[in-house]
DNA sequence: CAGCGCATGTAAGTGGTTACATGATTCA
DNA sequence: TGAATCATGTAACCACTTACATGCGCTG
């Protein structure tokens, strides 16, 4: 249950409309955290009716146009419950390790060219990465405590593919040229 | 849609009932793509109606009435073509780092707490698969195809908690004493 | 004023989770 | 015989995905 949760950090780091939301989804917090339009605009009436957040006071309330929604104390006093809550990590769900299992058994056959085209995706992702700790968390930035934290949120996604890229290289290495 | 891939994978490994698949994806391919025997039972159904698996003849039943389940030549070419497919990798969704961003905003109180519970949690994980590699893997064990691509998933196993302790660990010391 | 992009939504279908139901065997 | 356990399932619900629908504002 962490789609509204996400959506009121990032509605706290800046009051947004549904579309805005979604395109900062598809370039920030979507890298740990993705979410469609549909997902996004379900989850603000949800987020509204409990009283977690509100609609800024627009002039005509119309379908067609833009709403800027704003988090309410009570949004931000649950978001702050769910920091400290006791929630168990979901067992990983790695589509890759599963074909390489079947592979193991029926053989791998076409594998390779699947392992190349992830580890490029995964490369990319990483050089993404890598910049924007270039652009965002230069050595001098890295003082208080909230830049500190989001810093480590991008080392996790920093480590989390440098650890696919190794995995994949090792795992081309292994399998031979077929 | 892994699921049903994910069972083909088993029951090639070794014909089972449904509550034995159950208990294996608990400790063995859960590790990568965890199942209830709810799922897997639904699953089971599917793919007999698909013509992919069929149910064993029950010759004298030991416990109960379960139905062991075998692979049809048809399931095995289903899951040959799908070690060869091309799906793209899904994005991850790991909610401590989006805690963590949520920790910037709101303040990390309480979060201490749980990031040890996690670190407990991902440590005994590591070492259970560490055990396995000692007993599954020994060096002698490695030469042959099969043997190769098991362990290599059982290394992203691995790597994937090592990843998880050194940045619980790192985010542990970056948040100091609170 | 027609067409296009922007913005917000609805609907249907799938996969996964939680809770419950039912029969069959074992053993005290 | 009654309780515990093994084994297979059903039902309801929720999250997420995919496809489509509708209204607004700008521009040619």
């Amino acid at each position: 249950m962490s789609l509204p949760h996400a959506i009121l950090t990032a509605l706290l780091e800046k009051p947004s409309s549904g579309l805005e939301l979604t395109r900062r989804f598809d370039r920030s917090i979507g890298y740990f955290w993705s979410a469609t339009h549909q997902q996004i605009y379900r989850e603000l009436g949800r987020l509204e009716r409990a009283g977690h957040i509100r609609a800024l006071p627009a002039p005509v309330p119309v379908r067609g146009r833009r709403k800027e929604y704003e988090v309410l104390p009570e949004g931000r006093a649950e978001l702050s419950a769910w920091v400290a809550t006791a929630e168990d990590p979901r067992p990983m769900r790695a589509a890759l390790l599963l074909r390489m299992r079947a592979a193991a058994v029926v053989g791998a056959a076409g594998l390779r060219a699947e392992l190349s085209r992830h580890l490029a995706l995964h490369q990319a992702q990483l050089a993404e990465y890598l910049e924007i700790e270039v652009r965002d968390f230069p050595v001098e930035r890295r003082g208080t405590e909230p830049d500190r934290l989001r810093h480590l949120v991008l080392r996790g996604g920093i480590e989390t593919e440098r650890f696919w890229v190794e995995w994949l290289t090792g795992a081309l290495g292994e399998l031979g040229a077929e």
